[in-house]
DNA sequence: CTGCATCCGAAATGATACTG
DNA sequence: CAGTATCATTTCGGATGCAG
């Protein structure tokens, strides 16, 4: 944006940035990427508590896109109960950390964008 | 994340952070927010042409959405046929410049990503 | 404990038609 | 040109039940 300057980009891959940048703009995938920061290796559940209104349903599937898409590790160990491992892979943490900048715009912002709604709201009637 | 560092972040807050960086996270305002920030101000049209695949219908919530939040400014130009004017905010700016960081990294992993893939799905079967 | 399968209602989105 | 309104469809997400 600011400071990017890419010369050429074709039509494909265009579309598969856009494709890219979709999946991993998801609300859960940014916040099991902020939960697995913070946390390091976590196994299943704590990663849910650490998420506040995720469901079991969802946390499961953006894992798995998520280790589909080279972001996650998950390590199985055999036992009983179950024990699942899951870790940022070096692309997810460089994603993370692209990903902070936006996470500190929205806590410095946040009150700012309230106001502004406030006023928009406030304006239309 | 990263180098993310905040001592005291009460549940109101946090949860108000959840909802401005799920809000601004769309893929769609994403989209927009880098349209403007090469285009400069921009017509309607000309937004929804630097986007391909929004419609008419998102692309008139999105900024309506972002008008609101403070991102950017809508000026309506009183002629026939309607001439009307998107502009970011300062604010907007500066969220254009936190999600620099998110751009490049889809620009340069989106392949990393299909190859993951790939190898995800390989392996399934 | 982890997580898959299914069902179902709610919400998001797309297509289309219409308006000042 | 820049929307609004409506309808059809898809997708999302929660709840529940079950399995290894």
């Amino acid at each position: 944006m600011a400071t990017k300057t890419y010369p050429e980009t074709t039509p494909e891959v265009d579309a598969l940035v856009a494709e890219v940048i979709a999946r991993v703009a998801d609300r859960w995938t940014m916040e099991v990427l902020e939960a697995l920061t913070q946390g390091g290796t976590m196994r299943f559940t704590r990663i849910g508590e650490a998420i506040p209104g995720v469901s079991q349903k969802m946390l499961t599937q953006t894992l798995r896109q998520m280790e589909r898409d080279g972001l996650v590790i998950r390590t199985v160990h055999p036992v009983i109960p179950p024990h699942v491992d899951y870790e940022l892979t070096p692309l997810g943490f460089e994603l993370s950390e692209a990903f902070c900048g936006v996470w500190m715009w929205a806590e410095k912002n946040c009150k700012v964008v309230a106001k502004a709604r406030a006023r928009f709201d406030g304006r239309a009637r």
